[in-house]
DNA sequence: CAAATTAACGCAACAGAGTTGCAAATATAA
DNA sequence: TTATATTTGCAACTCTGTTGCGTTAATTTG
């Protein structure tokens, strides 16, 4: 179930994206948008989002969940797969523009794969 | 804050372990304690066997704590850092003897990294 | 060994992220 | 413009994890 309907909610939600270089927690996001949209309909959005190939998600640190724009996925193939990074000073993350290689493993295998980096950011560092 | 007093609790929960071969969560451990142990016993001991350096932890994909056996960790220093695989399947977390070398990143220092790959087991894998 | 001290425990209530069911609103199709 | 089906808001709920506090039990001291 991706997007269907060009919704006010969905405009409201990706324009916060638009103007935004690093992720986007929930928590942040209904933060920001709490009074404008009920906190339901952006996680539904959110969902939909991914679904469509236009966001992707990952679980920081604190296990909430982080969204951040796509840059060549598609509703059938997530192939945004790259490391995360959180900054423990001002606690934003952010998609890092690396491919770390992932080892076969024996008797198992291997779909998909998350890796989440912690420390201290650019803005953070001094 | 570390194990101070050698109690009960901290015998029961330590059996477990000793028994196990994968990563144990906090919600299987509520399972099988629960009836023996009150939960909140059950996360704060967890809690001081990690800052003991006896037992280290993740977070699953679906953002449950996993604890698992440290084999070369101290109250000082946690080096048991190694990827974690999941079972899209059984649903087992375990660890994984892996080493990857997490590569410098410009204008940010790297304090931890954590790296979850999703699969299908040795048991599963049929 | 018994009393004093202090950490650990159980309980209940709470906190926060995320989900569900349903009626009302709104976008799209007819 | 009406009919249909998806979205939305609301309230109530689920689930993992935490907190405060009085009681229990391990360890220390005399």
């Amino acid at each position: 179930m991706g997007i269907i309907r060009k919704t006010g909610s969905v405009e409201i939600l990706l324009n916060e994206f638009r103007e935004e270089s690093t992720a986007l927690s929930t928590v942040e996001l209904i933060k920001r948008l709490g009074k404008v949209l009920n906190k339901t309909t952006i996680y539904r959005v959110l969902d939909k989002l991914e679904d469509d190939g236009v966001l992707h998600s990952f679980l920081g640190f604190d296990g909430i969940k982080w969204y951040a724009k796509c840059i060549a996925c598609s509703k059938t193939n997530h192939s945004d797969i790259h490391p995360h990074f959180q900054c423990v000073s001002c606690g934003k993350s952010e998609c890092l523009d690396l491919t770390i290689e992932i080892p076969n493993i024996v008797n198992r295998e291997v779909l998909f794969s998350q890796l989440l980096i912690k420390g201290t950011c650019n803005l953070c560092i001094v």
